[in-house]
RNA sequence: GGGCCGGUAGCUCAGCCUGGCAGAGCGCUCGGUUCGCACCCGAGAGGUCCCGGGUUCAAAUCCCGGCCGGUCCA
């Protein structure tokens, strides 16, 4: 904030219209204002909120949207749609967090001319980071929100308007439109910085709520250092649904954007609204607490509790309780708004966003002690929202499935946990901090969930109030892998200062042999003019082939790789062709066109996938290699057999028809604009143009890969394996033509092999096979009694043979290969037959003999010891290791004399 | 992408720490009880202890690798 020179917000507006400059004796900002006797800022949470008997003309929010839109298109502003809330077009954000995030990065970078200038628009954003805040302060932190953006680039050629037009109508706006008086505006002097840019800005409040923010983007932060930038860009963010709130003068954020659903909320959750009365304090007084300081949210408590004459306690309770409806409110429309635009729920990326918000919901709801569904609650919003936001009735059966879907797997998960924390509470008594990490963190139990648990059984639980920050710290900071360089350094420096390399592989896909010019080489490493080798890149394995020069030389290419536009033809060994020389190019065309068939195959793949399980489709990653191609695609459950062959079906006969493929290079916006966003599948490529490949009437895709131009030369697309490679994400790999016939050999081959081995037709083989399991339980059986047979007779045998000794018996038997198992029982049995009875047992296998002592119950306690007795035996019979303990003791090794005298020196040793 | 937890009978899980007979409850089958049902009583069937390697006389148990699932965090 010093680093920021007050000239920066001298206007001459403020002066023509005798502002005045202030500094607010509580948080020490500077702010400007008509209002002479101003003290304070007017913005939370030095003061109240002031606004509830204002008497503007009330607007809903649907209103508030409009009105600004109207007054910005009347001042010149074109207004553009908003884009989703999910940020397919960035590769560094899930989700649209502003409305400048629709014109980053391209616009803001000035590579990609904005879709109009002025513009505005009113995008939805989501913003996750105070998710815990929210419904706590009545409205001020929201997950979800509409941010009226107006927005004019400014380039070095071509100036807009900056800071002085760009007060006058915020002025403008909040005083002729809202009604706002002059004197009840406040500018406050800020400093914003986000995304890599940063720049001054003004904080517009009115009586003690912030309605606006005017963002002067000028830099770029490089090295933490403040760069100017070529392009200044005005980042305006109002904020409609507080435009709402403050011409209602509604007691809460939510009261104003909901309307009518709070009350039905209340009545579907199950729970009480609490009186107007007290609504009215909490909401006047919400901006006086900071939600991060659980002091200042006491106090809050304890004021709301005095003014509304209430005991601490049960003021507490009523606004806990409506917090949590509150928050319900806003997951629920947050969550009907991601998945509106085809978030499928996972355990990573943007997935997972989805999933937190669905289970803070879900938990709120478990402490209101509701058991409505949280679909029922979605639909409300669906139902409210559907002319604001048509893709929500467009998207209706997918939203309600996967919420329905994703409750039940909360459920499971939480019960299993729960199950966990009765059976720990059974052997442990107590709860200790780290049973609490390790359910929130392992089995995914939050710790207020298991206190309530607890507390049924009678266990205090003490959760610490730094608990999440305890969790963080277990996760240790992720190293940073370094990637292996692909050139050294000087290459790749090299490399770059080359011009452009002319790609024959888009001029004529079908191109397999070509002259060109060496313009670049070190040893393995060539650079030519122009190629028809095509690089790797968007999933498609690079070309490889031979190039020849001179006479008689030729060199080997093993990959080629893609430096900016530069393309590197690496060699087989380290070969140096010379530089100027003219060389002949080939590549292998057999590998090529399969990486061709089965590029196009993916796109076509793709397009029946999104007919087949609907529009949350998107490619999750690809790869196209010569033996099979794989793509990964969001979905929220594993594929039938039904949907899998149907994808296949549908696919094939995309094939069959014979649709043309083409690609061709168009202006981003223009591809935008006629596609949609739905562009992006394999990311985002940079760049004003984009190439896009288009399987007529199928699928549209930005895409670099090289295709084949009709859809029939695929031949035939034979899905191979289907798998589910993580929460929300399938994977289906296929074959075309030859690959695929050569798929369904290895399935005959397979199945013959089986059948001969089992001595049937394949067409037998099931049956026979059949026939065989029972067969083999059968015998299993009848084995099972003959062992116990064999164990009775054995046992019985050396009973019959025991000899006396100081504790009692010993019956020494000599089995050559018995099963562990069956050595044991005989053991078992003699002992149980004779507990005096120690029984000593050699089992010869092959060269070697394992021998297992037990002692009976009564011979233990007259002073037999296994191991002692197995030391004996160790000395003088058998040479080998063994261990034990006294009741059991066993080693392997060899007899140490012959076979026929171990049974009569084994009674002699134990003497 | 990383951390943590888990995989044992059809289901829910115990056993693993400290290596030595693979278990419980529910479900299933049969029998008893009953006019019949439920309950109850008795008997029985049901296992690749996820897979592979290692350590050990001996591995569900210890170690390493893999697969699968769950969960938290980027």
């Amino acid at each position: 904030m010093e680093k920021i020179d007050p000239k920066e917000f001298r206007l001459k507006f403020f002066e023509e219209m005798g502002f005045v400059r202030k500094q607010c004796p509580k948080c020490g900002r500077w702010f400007w204002t008509l209002n002479k006797d101003q003290v304070y800022c007017n913005d939370a949470p030095c003061v109240e909120y002031e606004f509830f008997d204002y008497g503007l003309k009330p607007l809903s929010v649907r209103e508030a949207r409009k009105a600004f839109i109207e007054f910005f298109k009347e001042h010149g502003h074109t207004p553009v749609k908003p884009k989703p809330v999910v940020a397919r077009w960035r590769e560094d954000l899930y989700l649209t967090i502003a409305s400048i995030v629709d014109f980053q990065p391209f616009v803001t970078d000035g590579v990609v001319p904005p879709p109009a200038n002025p513009l505005v628009v009113s995008q939805p954003c989501i913003r996750l980071e105070d998710i815990d805040n929210v419904g706590k302060t009545a409205g001020r932190h929201l997950t979800t929100f509409e941010m009226g953006g107006h927005h004019a680039f400014n380039y070095p050629d071509k100036q807009i308007y900056w800071k002085d037009e760009t007060v006058r109508y915020a002025f403008e706006f909040f005083t002729k439109v809202i009604g706002v008086k002059p004197e009840d505006l406040t500018f406050k002097e800020s400093w914003w910085e986000g995304g890599g840019n940063a720049g001054p800005c003004f904080e517009v409040t009115v009586k003690g709520l912030e309605v606006a923010t005017l963002v002067f983007m000028q830099y770029k932060v490089v090295d933490g250092n403040y760069v100017p930038m070529p392009l200044k860009v005005v980042d305006t963010g109002y904020g409609i649904e507080r435009i709402a709130w403050l011409t209602q003068g509604a007691p809460t954020g939510f009261h104003a954007i909901y309307g009518e659903l709070v009350k039905k909320f209340f009545e579907k959750i199950g729970v009480e609204e609490p009186d107007e009365e007290i609504v009215r304090i909490a909401g006047k007084l919400s901006s006086t607490f900071d939600p991060d300081e659980p002091e200042s949210i006491e106090k809050y408590y304890r004021r709301v509790a005095e003014e509304a004459k209430l005991p601490y306690e049960k003021a507490r309770e009523i606004l806990e309780r409506m917090e949590r409806v509150f928050a319900v409110l806003d997951h629920t429309k947050t969550l009907a708004l991601m998945l509106a635009d085809g978030i499928v729920p996972s355990n990573t990326g943007e997935g997972y966003l989805a999933r937190l918000v669905l289970r803070r919901a879900l938990r709120a709801l478990a402490k209101l002690g509701s058991n409505v569904k949280l679909s029922e609650l979605v639909e409300l919003q669906i139902n409210f929202w559907d002319q604001d936001f048509p893709q929500l009735l467009k998207r209706r059966n997918y939203i309600l499935e996967v919420v329905d879907l994703e409750e039940e797997r909360f459920r499971k998960t939480l019960s299993r946990g729960l199950s966990y924390v009765e059976r720990l509470l059974k052997r442990k008594k107590e709860i200790s901090l780290e049973d609490l990490v390790e359910l929130y963190d392992s089995h995914g139990i939050p710790p207020d969930i298991v206190e309530e648990v607890a507390k049924k059984k009678g266990v205090e639980v003490h959760i610490p109030a730094n608990f999440f920050s305890i969790v963080a710290r277990r996760h240790a900071r992720a190293e940073v892998k370094e990637e292996k360089p692909e050139f050294p350094r000087e290459v790749l420096e090299e490399l770059e200062k080359l011009p452009p390399t002319r790609m024959l592989f888009h001029e004529d896909v079908y191109l397999r042999k070509f002259r060109a010019k060496v313009i670049y080489s070190k040893p393995g490493i060539v650079v030519l003019d122009k190629t028809a080798f095509y690089a790797e890149g968007g999933g498609q394995l690079s070309d490889v082939g031979k190039i020849k020069w001179g006479n008689r030389a030729s060199a080997e290419v093993v990959h080629v790789t893609k430096v900016g536009d530069v393309i590197v033809h690496k060699l087989k060994d380290s070969v140096e062709v010379p530089v100027n020389i003219e060389v002949e190019g080939e590549i292998d065309w057999s590998r090529r066109y399969t990486l061709m068939r089965h590029h196009t195959a993916t796109h076509i793949i793709l397009g029946a996938a999104r007919r087949v399980l609907g529009e949350h489709v998107w490619q999750a990653g690809a790869e196209k290699r010569p033996d099979k191609a794989r793509l990964d695609i969001t979905h929220y459950k594993p594929l039938s057999k039904d949907e899998v062959r149907k994808i296949e079906e549908l696919a094939n006969q995309v094939v069959f028809e014979g649709r043309k493929v083409t690609a061709r290079f168009m202006d981003r916006n223009e591809a935008e604009a006629k596609y949609g966003l739905r562009l992006y599948q394999g990311g985002v490529p940079p760049g004003r143009t984009i190439r896009v490949v288009e399987v007529e009437g199928w699928d549209v895709e930005a895409c670099f890969g090289t295709h084949v131009t009709n859809t029939r030369e695929v031949g035939v697309i034979k899905i191979i394996n289907v798998d589910r490679i993580q929460d929300g994400v399938v994977r289906l790999e296929y074959t075309v033509a030859e690959n695929a016939l050569k798929h369904v050999w290895n399935l005959e081959d397979t199945l013959e092999s089986i059948a001969a081995k089992i001595g049937a037709s394949p067409k037998d083989a099931l049956l026979r096979m059949e026939k065989f399991v029972e067969e083999y339980k059968a015998v299993k059986n009848e084995l099972a009694m003959f062992k116990r047979e064999r164990v009775r007779s054995e046992a019985e045998r050396a009973l019959a043979r025991k000899k006396p000794t100081k504790w009692g018996y010993a019956t020494v038997s000599l089995l050559t290969n018995m099963g562990k198992d069956v050595v044991l029982e005989v053991a078992r049995k003699i002992i149980a037959n004779e507990p005096k009875a120690s029984a000593i047992i050699y089992n010869v296998v092959d060269n070697r003999v394992v021998v297992n002592i037990l002692v009976g119950e009564e011979a233990l306690r007259r002073g037999a010891s296994a191991k002692e007795i197995l030391t004996k035996i160790l000395g003088k019979i058998v040479e080998g290791k063994g261990g034990g303990r006294e009741d059991y003791a066993a080693a392997s090794g060899t007899f140490k004399i012959p076979s026929d005298k171990v049974v009569e020196e084994t009674f002699n040793i134990l003497g």
